[in-house]
DNA sequence: TAAGCTATAGCGCAATGCATAGTAGCTAGT
DNA sequence: ACTAGCTACTATGCATTGCGCTATAGCTTA
């Protein structure tokens, strides 16, 4: 994969899981299919497993373990306030800065 | 600044640079100075002229250099064919993760 | 000669995506 | 009982980038 890619993903990822989890709580391999169900956004454990571990110690998302019907035993993932005050915040600055982007590509079609 | 906003940046400010040079070649200081014309795009030197290096180093951009009315020389940067595809390439990336995005936060106000 | 603007450049750090590899529980087939 | 195959999570290490900080050099004005 190209590098600009990988580039152009960073912190985007995580507001697509934050997306997620906002409609309720979510368990890794869950959010890793329901992320790859996007167009370009095809997404593999290595990546999101880190995200989850990052967003939980910095008391964004919080974690409970259930049974599996068919493995081992999963771990739910859900919002916290301050989860969601960040997911705020960061729709905010995405909103500007998808405003930018789009302010210096006008008229362009890819 | 918080971290997460330097991460959502990563490629996308390269991306408003190669939109800029897309109307025309600029300069350095230049580009500084359109691409802070847009909000939650405030950006500095030590950003702007490590990507047009790379960008040069890659064949993307070609450098000329003029003699400036009020001030040292420039180097004015312009856009070559291999940084018009990428452009392309970019942008066709880009409207892959920007529908992502907004995907997962569909009925949200920031 | 000193200040102040313009214009460019280099160093070093922190953060993230991701390739690669490994662990472990459960079910089904032979 | 053994193997294969799926689910679910974990660990290591690298490349890339944004950016704070600092430095340099040309030009004008006081």
């Amino acid at each position: 994969m190209r590098s600009w890619v990988a580039q152009m993903r960073k912190g985007l990822i995580e507001l697509c899981v934050l997306g997620v989890l906002r409609d309720g709580e979510a368990y890794g391999y869950q959010l890793l299919q329901r992320l790859g169900e996007a167009d370009g956004l095809s997404i593999s454990e290595s990546t999101v497993y880190p995200i989850l571990a990052r967003l939980a110690e910095d008391g964004m998302i919080k974690v409970r373990v259930a049974p599996s019907p068919t493995g081992p035993p999963r771990r739910y993932y859900r919002l916290t306030t301050l989860g969601q005050d960040r997911l705020k915040e960061m729709l905010t600055y995405w909103k500007d800065i998808r405003l930018a982007v789009e302010k210096f590509h006008k008229g362009e079609q890819a």
